[in-house]
RNA sequence: CGGGGUGUGGCGCAGUUGAUAGCGCGCUCGGUUUGGGACCGAGAGGUCGAAGGUUUGAGUCCUUUCACCCCGACCA
């Protein structure tokens, strides 16, 4: 991609209206424009991270079986009530909207009910389990104050995924898998080191649910965790889930974290409630496990740009980076037709460059290259070309070697 | 939802005791520049969130309202 023809715009201020580091960044760099409090929308720039980071999921998803699919955004008033989840009372997130005709529908906050609702279609038989599916899909809630830009938004995209089972065995098995994958998935994200899986509340069928949690200055979350890292707890849940794991709590630390997954088992509770059952080897009705898995996709984003930022814009983890190389170009003619050659050539070869053909001075391209957090910028001028010789320099370290042409595309390659 | 704050060209801001708006960035054109956000010159662009009111006169005062931000509460 050529800068030149990118319809969004670095610059220079934030909004005002934005404190959130990660808004303000994400916005400056062109990667979201902001639509409204809580509702932002994802310009080129910010969609290239965002499908990248919903890759990564999606590849460790697969990899434990999960299957795609999509719901919708509007679903039946009938399918929450079955679990007495309609009311505003019981749920004060509802975004609800009415067809012509008066019937109620739901703007989906989320998506257990309703998948059960089109799972029960299709499992009858103890034959049909284990099955698992999963999907990417935004979210709607009707929060009474979004806050940290792209973190609590009233409109986001999750990756949940649901999990079905004839035993309790069977899911708490899977379960552990998906705890394995989850960790895997921050890995690759750039994460793994600062995220725990952690005690918190929000279990029916268990006492706790299961966060994964990223230290994070911008997080809203107290993490309790322990000197070598093996036990982490929310602060909701500190005095229960210490005493239930007869650990001391003066021996936690608090830290400030950002929830970037929740896991949970729901047992047989849905299953109960809306009356959906499988039929045994006997021929016997039986309830259905289900277990729930969301990581917060945007959120995600916007935790890495609070984690890794530095005074001159976002540091991308190079796994999630719009482009993997910025192609910087100073001078005339020459300059010009070998920037040109290199694009192409890397291009050709697969990888990612977003070539700075602008007409700018070199510390303006130097400046945006730094704010959009493009983890490699190579640099291509006129005396570099004299030497035969080609700029290299890393985002994150901030560190610049001269290579020759061969020795940039090994290292890039 | 309770408390606090802010709305003035695309963005960031200034606007004194009321007299029909100004700066920086950005944008357009011309020229000079070209390794860390260039410079000179010439331009375009706002009725001051909205509605109502007071006044000879309102961006400045009053009322209502909308939006946005922060703290708290909330967060299956």
């Amino acid at each position: 991609m050529r800068v030149s023809k990118l319809f969004t715009r670095t610059s220079k201020n934030a909004p005002a209206d934005e404190v959130a580091k990660n808004a303000q960044l994400l916005i400056r760099a062109g990667f979201v424009y902001k639509v409204m409090a809580g509702v932002y929308a994802y310009t080129p720039l910010g969609l290239r991270t965002l499908e990248k980071i919903k890759q990564i999921v999606r590849e460790e998803m697969n990899a434990v079986g999960g299957q795609e699919l999509i719901m919708t955004s509007l679903q039946n008033k009938t399918t929450w009530e079955g679990t007495g989840r309609w009311s505003d009372e019981a749920v004060d997130v509802w975004f609800k909207t009415k067809l012509q005709d008066e019937t109620e529908l739901g703007l989906a906050w989320s998506h257990e009910e309703a998948i059960m609702e089109m799972m029960q279609q299709y499992v009858k038989s103890y034959k049909d389990l284990p099955t698992s599916v999963y999907q990417f899909q935004t979210k709607l809630r009707n929060e009474l104050r979004a806050k940290s830009g792209i973190m609590r938004g009233r409109e986001f995209v999750m990756k949940d995924m649901y999990s079905l089972h004839a035993t309790q065995e069977d899911m708490d098995q899977y379960y552990e898998s998906v705890i394995t994958a989850y960790n895997k998935i921050y890995t690759r994200l750039g994460i793994g080191d600062s995220t725990f899986v952690t005690f918190a509340s929000g279990g029916s069928f268990t006492k706790f649910s299961h966060e994964f949690q990223t230290i994070c200055d911008a997080g809203e979350d107290i993490l309790y965790v322990n000197e070598d890292r093996s036990v982490a707890v929310n602060e909701e849940v500190l005095d229960d889930a210490t005493t239930e794991l007869g650990v001391d709590k003066a021996t936690l630390t608090a830290i400030k974290s950002a929830e970037v997954g929740n896991i949970f088992k729901f047992g047989t509770e849905k299953s109960d409630k809306m009356g959906i059952y499988y039929i045994d080897a006997t021929g016997a009705k039986q309830p259905i496990y289900l277990a729930s898995y969301g990581v917060g996709i945007t959120r995600v984003m916007g935790v890495l740009v609070e984690k890794f930022a530095d005074e001159k814009g976002i540091v991308w983890p190079e796994s999630v980076a719009p482009y993997k190389v910025y192609l910087v170009r100073i001078g005339g003619d020459d300059a010009v037709k070998h920037a040109d050659e290199l694009y192409v050539e890397l291009t050709s070869k697969g990888i990612e460059v977003l070539y700075d053909d602008r007409d700018e001075r070199p510390g303006a391209k130097f400046a945006d290259a730094e704010l959009m957090g493009i983890p490699y910028r190579v640099t291509v001028s006129d005396r570099l070309i004299e030497a035969n010789q080609y700029e290299y320099t890393v985002r994150s370290s901030g560190e610049t070697i001269i290579l020759t042409h061969d020795e940039l595309i090994d290292k890039i390659s």
